[in-house]
DNA sequence: AGCACGCCGACT
DNA sequence: GTCGGCGTGCTC
């Protein structure tokens, strides 16, 4: 048989290859980045055509049953970078490309309207407007009497709504959908001089930066290392209208907490353009939408989370990574990318600067600018000639503590608040007690889904010593009123989570609020953003994990007291320190203003601790010298490469198995295998979880073994027996 | 991953 | 006597 044209198509299936298929009945012709619904086994999928070829077939072809888009929905650069992703992360392209697209678009649903809409008056509006009472409706149609985009309404006329219902009610006005080159009037599109707010005037430290920026020629990655307060998003705005400027696309990334409303809200005030944005509160419609808007170049300003590094850019000009060092930008299960890693690929591909920004930058990306591959930008000057914040080591062994705080740290917490200043107390453990304990056997609460007879998984106590959580696996029960070895009634919480220590501050500060901000108390970023505004500018105290570390301003906070870091200075994992200096300067750089110094107390059972001393005398530049060269010596990145080979099932053994036949079919090839081992947390959920870790300074040589490993995992029969995942650069080891 | 086919326990 | 448990095999 001739070979003949057949379609490689992309499929959402965890198998590491392409599927192919005889073109459509219909024959009409399918191009490669087009959706197609395919016939896969005995159900129905919309795959991505990835290639045509022409191929001897070796099992009989099915036919493609419909193509779904008229144009291809991925091309060029982005459908070209996808493919490099699949092939690094050694994941199947079909899961990569499910995992960029919107879930509407994976889904095969047909594409949705994304056409802009203007208003314009209309022959009968021409007439009528002379004779119009003075009024908003008069002022309106006399705004529309060329044709407006829908957008700019709001910037533009404030109000608009009642007096456009007027106009349209009077058949004054029509709605006309806006081609991509209809001429339109001064509105949001494109960017002008008279609905861009004037800029600040930078500084010199920001205006060098915005030179190099300005300056660079294609491909061009910037380390922007500024320490909160220090205007970095002053030099991301002046790219990004230079980049709007010339005609182009910007696309920035920032933490999943980072994405308020207060802060699009100073991008559209500043660039004068719709800004789009992508974040975890927008439906499956509105996604499509805003990554239809940036294909066809309708979007020039997208500002989104992780998943917005996948949004297409035919017209890009640069690329802003906020808080570069921010651990959301890595997805921890399915397809587990590094967006900040894609983007940097990306910008390469797309020949664009790309900025990264942090006041505490991994050390990655330090090492990148210290070799030169970035270009380091400074600013050292904080906004406002804000003074540093004075940072103290509080020794508090032997020192009796109440609910972990000391008697120094609620006398610093009193002046604080007479002062008329407000308190964050930092804690990163959430719940009441960690761990409940019985005071006459020792018996303690742990979770019977996670604890193994060698590493039992203690039980949080919440609700103030009524229920136990475990918050590994979300497992909940009421916590027992009585021991179940000894049925004493000794039962005592041990220890202190946020809940507990909000609880203690309320009796002890009684007159001011306490507020505590933590995952269970905020679900979602509307909460947060309440309990900020309930404080406002008067004294009170905030208790809370992580989530407090950044984001909202507070406008009068003078002391940040940090509790219970000692677990975090003897952790086992490669990364730990570097997380824990990260969350003490972030944290840190929340106190203090212009008018008003900060304090920021660290009470620890450590005083002498190494890192410690080098972050508190040297700052976050100190520590990360001597992070760095520890690193080195112990071979981790970035001065190795890593990648986790993972197994979990009920049973030990087969998890075992598949990590023993994955270590005999990497051994070959001269790379250092760690393991199989126990996973640090060997029990999660009730499944037994082993790990083998891959490393080599080359990554030439880690890519090679795993690719070929890989190819024969899949294929294996003791990969159906277990749940398995391969994360290519592990943020941790955990 | 789904989904079907295929052989062994507690239910109408 | 059946409904259904999940073992294993395949997907162009």
């Amino acid at each position: 048989m001739h070979p003949f044209p057949i379609l490689r198509v992309a499929l959402p299936v965890p198998l590491p290859r392409l599927f192919d298929y005889l073109p459509p009945a219909d024959a009409k012709p399918v191009a490669v980045g087009q959706r197609v619904r395919v016939p896969f086994g005995p159900r129905e999928l919309c795959g991505l055509v990835i290639e045509h070829a022409q191929v001897e077939p070796g099992v009989a072809l099915k036919s493609v049953l419909a193509g779904l888009d008229d144009a291809p929905l991925l091309h060029g650069e982005l459908l070209a970078s996808l493919r490099w992703l699949a092939g690094y992360l050694h994941a199947p392209l079909g899961e990569v490309l499910a995992t960029a697209l919107p879930a509407l678009l994976r889904r095969g649903e047909p594409l949705p309207e994304i056409a802009q809409y203007g208003w314009c008056l209309n022959e009968a509006g021409h007439m009528a407007l002379p004779s119009m009472r003075a009024g908003k409706p008069k002022a309106l149609a006399q705004w529309l009497d060329q044709l407006r985009d829908e957008d700019s309404l709001d910037v533009e006329q404030p109000g608009w709504r009642a007096a456009l219902r007027t106009l349209r009610e009077r058949g004054l006005v029509e709605r006309i959908e806006i081609a991509a080159d209809t001429e339109t009037g001064p509105g949001l599109r494109p960017a002008t001089e008279k609905n861009a707010s004037p800029s600040v005037s930078p500084n010199p430290e920001q205006q060098a930066a915005i030179d190099a920026i300005l300056a660079a020629q294609g491909f061009a990655p910037f380390l922007l290392d500024g320490v909160t307060g220090s205007g970095k998003t002053e030099v991301y705005l002046q790219a990004i209208a230079a980049c709007l400027a010339r005609g182009q696309q910007a696309l920035v990334l920032v933490p999943e907490i980072g994405l308020t409303p207060q802060a699009l809200a100073r991008f559209r005030a500043r660039l004068g353009v719709p800004v789009h944005a992508l974040h975890s509160g927008l439906n499956d419609s509105e996604r499509a939408k805003v990554w239809l808007q940036a294909a066809s170049g309708q979007a020039r300003v997208i500002v989104g989370t992780r998943s917005a590094v996948f949004v297409p850019l035919p017209q890009a000009g640069l690329i802003v990574i906020d808080e570069e060092h921010d651990g959301s930008y890595k997805q921890f299960d399915g397809i587990r990318y590094h967006a900040r890693d894609f983007a940097l690929l990306r910008a390469r591909a797309l020949a664009v600067p790309i900025v990264l920004g942090s006041a505490t930058p991994s050390l990655e990306t330090l090492h990148n600018a210290r070799t030169g591959k970035f270009t380091g930008l400074r600013l050292r000057q904080r906004a406002g000639a804000a003074q540093p914040p004075q940072v103290r080591v509080q020794d508090v062994r032997k020192r009796p503590l109440h609910a972990g705080l000391s008697d120094d740290t609620l006398h610093a917490i009193r002046s604080a608040l007479d002062a008329g200043g407000q308190v964050l107390v930092f804690r990163n453990r959430r719940g009441y007690a960690p761990v409940l304990l019985c005071h006459d056997c020792g018996w303690s609460a742990h979770c019977p889904r996670c604890s193994t007879p060698e590493k039992p998984t203690p039980m949080t106590v919440h609700a103030h010593g009524k229920r136990l959580q475990c918050h590994h696996c979300g497992h909940r029960k009421p916590a027992p009123p009585a021991c179940p070895d000894c049925a004493s009634l000794g039962l005592q919480p041990q220890g202190n989570g946020t809940e507990r220590i909000e609880a203690e501050l309320q009796t002890r500060f009684a007159d001011v609020p306490v507020i505590r901000i933590d995952r269970a108390s905020s679900g979602h970023r509307d909460a947060l953003q309440h309990h900020f505004d309930t404080l406002g500018a008067q004294p009170g105290i905030l208790v809370g994990t992580q989530m407090l570390a950044k984001g909202h301003d507070l406008p009068n906070l003078t002391l940040v007291v940090v509790v219970g870091i000692d677990e975090g200075l003897f952790s086992a994992d490669f990364r730990s320190s570097e997380k824990l200096a990260q969350l003490l300067i972030q944290v840190a750089g929340r106190a203090g203003r212009a008018d008003k110094p900060g304090t920021v107390l660290l009470q620890t059972h450590h005083p002498d601790h190494a890192l410690l001393n080098i972050l508190v005398r040297g700052g976050y530049h100190a520590f990360a010298d001597e992070d760095l060269a520890l690193r080195e010596a112990a071979g981790f990145p970035p001065f190795a490469y890593l990648a986790l080979l993972r197994a979990e099932a009920k049973h030990a053994e087969p998890p075992l198995q598949f990590l023993q036949q994955a270590k005999a079919l990497l051994l070959p090839h001269g790379i250092q295998l760690h393991g199989p081992l126990p996973a640090p947390m060997p029990r999660r959920a009730g499944f037994v979880r082993h790990q083998l870790i891959v490393s080599s300074p080359h990554r030439r040589a880690l890519h090679a073994a795993l690719a070929a490993a890989v190819a024969v995992l899949y294929a294996t029969p003791q990969a159906r027996r277990v749940r398995w995942s391969l994360d290519v650069d592990p943020v941790d080891l955990y």
